[in-house]
DNA sequence: CCAAATGTTTTCCC
DNA sequence: CGGGAAAACATTTG
């Protein structure tokens, strides 16, 4: 589920820990660098943000990045801000713990946990391969994220270098919204489409945000796993996949 | 038991 | 070197 709007939802709670010392940190060594954790202890964390599905934390030293796959969550002060990850167990077993990091207290201020280990941990992460912001992306950036892409629209718009924070359900529900088909060769959408695409994007990314999550879009994932019909006037939509995920859309309005 | 699942990363092939 | 397609990764759920 991680996509942007649960990143900005982390990072939002992770605010709370702004201002305090990391007194201890244990960490997952499959998972992050083997000296993230001397790095960190001892240094005061200064402020978080987040580019696309990446939540950095800063410290006066190095700043940690956290990156949650598909499976990971944030916990913080042994509180998640959401609690059912709907394509990952519901459960929080401390053997799936990734990141423990402490500011004094017994409960750890973050605290990473992730079922598949699919997500990161790093030092002073790299964000410069990253393409621009879905929350804020302009037509123009989108314009030139699209230049010279044969490859279905949806599997761009799922790359990170070319826009980052969309994930296979915000890139469905964001097409929908468009009334744009997920199959269209990128390059191939005019100028006045991509304007439409990258408003929308905006749109319902800050709607999701708003809502709870990636999850809480029309295309859910209740909906999308069963023969899904068109929000709009319950016509047949298309589930098939495309650039190796499932999409789903409406071929009546999409296109 | 089998298939599919929100995400990268790697590998192979133009 | 660049783009794209497909496989790989690891584990749970329906």
């Amino acid at each position: 589920m991680p996509e942007g709007p649960e990143a900005e939802i982390w990072r939002s709670a992770a605010e709370a820990v702004v201002g305090r010392v990391i007194t201890d940190v244990w960490f997952d060594d499959r998972v992050g660098p083997s000296d993230l954790a001397d790095a960190l202890v001892g240094r005061r964390v200064t402020a978080t943000h987040r580019h696309g599905k990446v939540v950095v934390v800063d410290t006066d030293g190095p700043s940690l990045g956290l990156h949650f796959g598909m499976t990971g969550r944030l916990v913080v002060d042994g509180r998640s801000p959401i609690e059912k990850l709907t394509y990952a167990s519901g459960a929080d077993r401390p053997d799936w713990d990734r990141l423990r990091l402490s500011t004094g207290s017994a409960t750890p201020a973050l605290r990473m946990n992730d079922p598949r280990r699919l997500g990161r941990l790093s030092l002073d992460p790299d964000l410069s391969h990253l393409g621009p912001d879905a929350f804020t992306v302009s037509a123009r950036e989108l314009v030139r994220a699209l230049r010279r892409r044969t490859a279905p629209i949806k599997s761009v718009l799922l790359d990170q270098k070319a826009i980052s924070g969309l994930g296979n359900l915000c890139a469905d529900e964001v097409l929908f919204w468009s009334g744009i088909s997920p199959a269209r060769p990128a390059d191939e959408i005019d100028e006045s489409e991509v304007a439409t695409i990258a408003t929308w994007c905006r749109d319902r990314l800050a709607a999701l945000l708003e809502s709870g999550g990636s999850t809480t879009g029309l295309l859910d994932p209740s909906t999308r796993s069963a023969v899904p019909s068109c929000p709009w006037d319950d016509a047949a939509m298309t589930r098939e996949s495309i650039g190796g995920r499932t999409a789903v859309w409406c071929p009546r309005h999409q296109r």
